[in-house]
DNA sequence: CATGAATGAGCCTTCATTCAT
DNA sequence: TATGAATGAAGGCTCATTCAT
């Protein structure tokens, strides 16, 4: 019943606004969250900080915790794409390595909030949720440890078992950015983290000098 | 109102049963924070796995946060004397820092839960206190890195600065520590730390063969 | 955009439109109400149902309470209307009430939700407002009563205050309604209803037999 | 752990006090709803009404629509009791069910708030639970239904099925409280539900003199 | 000292209503 | 005129902390 002309002909700009406020909504998420945690932020609060009122927030996400998550997601998928870029022309394995790490520590001096989202989301969320940066380490996985291998072949990087080496690897870079991120500025949190995996980088690097140090 | 232990002429019981009765809370509360989590854990909840009234765990401490940082500071001591133990009689330096790795990893395949407890403070409490471990860390970095410094002198270890590879050994410890309790068992991750630490360890040393397989 | 129907020159169309659009957004609250009840229903849902949008519903009755009022009123008024339509030809006292009552009853059957709309009605806006079947009640009470005193004057029912009676029947046939709907079919309701009513004026009931049973 | 003398031995005060209280609440929360509705009373106001804080009220009742039944189900469980008490000497069948009447009345006219207890909990909880008041009627109608036969067979009332009749006069009651509550003081609500209840009785009466007017 | 009932501030979420397009 | 995104007041429920017994 009743002829509505839902959408006119082209809705791009309903969408395009739509989809511009949540991102707004995540920016602000992704602050206030950092800032204060999950428990101790009101959705109130982000509203504010986004400019809106408390229901438009719920207009975008169904919740707290599913706005909570869509921040931590949308966090760990921009350091994905930083990492991707800045490794893309990289060729040599264990340039790309540092370069990857490098790239990890810059995106962690940029938006250093972003490290308590990381550490928010496993203490509020373990259990219910795999913390996302897990999940983004599995998307990623196979090419890291190819790295690693390629590397090995090279004798560039001792004989030990990949998967061990590379969860080693991801745990240093991972461990670095959370310890390192406690009472440094962000820029001593980016040198901390270079230093630390350069140092094991550098030490476990046999020959062919093709490492320019970076940073 | 019958049988009532009125305090005995002697005080040194009371005191006894006092710490007793602290020591059970502590436990109480690292056992539900672990599983709960802070936030989702209510007082009474740690009342009643204490066996005590809620009233009860205020004489004890003045607060929930403070009894949550009480547990905390409880596990990462008992770790910490865990490490000393194992650590004690090993001479050797890259033994030392593979023992010490290989002790904390036992320590958390035994008590799985308080590895919350770490992730649980950082996220609760970051920015008021600081961390728990990070505080052991300092007391005994001294320690960590003569052992370090030791094994370069030897040539065991690649000349990289002391502090550097320091942190970046103590990172990835921390890293696997966090990362591989995810989906993991207790034995598995375990054995996870262990080959991530090991792997590194094996690939930066150099010579003089005097490692036997832990665990 | 394109083909949108602008008001044409004679107005009456857009009068129809507007009437007809009023038309479907009382049945689909009638039929949202009785089956949610009045707090349980979101405007948006009538909305739906109604195929327009929220703000539509805001066009045609200022409020939510106001659209239940009137979906009430116009329940009520089919319902009198029904009553007036069946009744009409009909001459016997007796049978008039009877008629009466069973129209009632074939009422309900049909339209079995609506008696929700009389029991949310009582319930929500009691104080605020008289509820509607009683305002429908004082409108018919004339000839309600008319009709019983007739009997009464032809030894058909025994004299008793006639004011007193009529209420009676009232409201048992009021009680009927009400407690009958409960876990009962819509079938079963009107038989309950009909039992009740005609087993008391059986019972009323002196002499001349030209009473047939209904349904 | 811990040995905990719980409960005192003997443990009537505290379970007295908390039937006290628990009795206060209900009687401040039939009050409030009564008057304000089940939608429009917040759970505030009655503790407010109670002398108490909000949380105590959720110490007694799980939740608001718990409290409502509960204060429902003490309204219809008082009102049962007084018929009994009224009936309980009764001998004559018809007395009987003018006696039960009247003490309906009788109770309605003192409490008439109860009265939209039954109608809030109808609109509200329809579907969800079964109306407390049919609920007691199921638990009176052996009696009820056998007052009636026995009146039957006496000749008092005619001859029709005593199902049929004993849910007609059921419903007459019903509809009379529900409908003469409507501006009407408690009073007045009194005498129009017992002329309707003894207009029909009488007219139904047929022989054996004894019923004196009650009121 | 131990208890656990009472407290009340705090917060997420809902949804009637508005209004710019 | 119809739309539906935005608004923000409102309220049920939780739970850390207190304190009379």
């Amino acid at each position: 019943m009743a002829t509505r002309t839902k959408r006119p002909v082209g809705r791009p700009p309903d969408e395009l606004l739509r989809a511009r406020r949540r991102h707004e909504l995540l920016h602000a998420a992704i602050e206030v969250f950092a800032r204060q945690g999950y428990q101790r932020t009101e959705v109130q609060q982000i509203a504010d900080a986004a400019g809106v009122a408390k229901g438009t927030v719920y207009r975008y996400f169904p919740s707290k915790e599913a706005l909570f998550l869509a921040a931590a997601d949308y966090a760990m998928q921009a350091l994905t794409q930083c990492v991707d870029e800045a490794v893309q022309a990289v060729e040599d394995p264990i340039d790309r390595l540092r370069t990857a790490a490098h790239a990890v520590a810059d995106y962690f001096q940029r938006y250093p909030e972003r490290i308590e989202l990381l550490a928010q989301e496993r203490a509020e969320f373990r259990g219910e949720i795999p913390p996302t940066h897990l999940i983004y380490r599995e998307r990623r996985r196979e090419r890291f440890e190819a790295t690693i291998r390629r590397a090995i072949q090279q004798g560039r990087l001792p004989q030990v078992r990949v998967r061990s080496l590379a969860n080693a690897l991801y745990y240093l870079l991972f461990g670095a950015i959370l310890c390192g991120s406690v009472e440094r500025t962000p820029r001593q949190l980016r040198k901390a983290v270079c230093e630390a995996f350069d140092a094991v980088l550098a030490a476990l690097d046999r020959g062919q000098p093709n490492q320019q140090p970076t940073g």
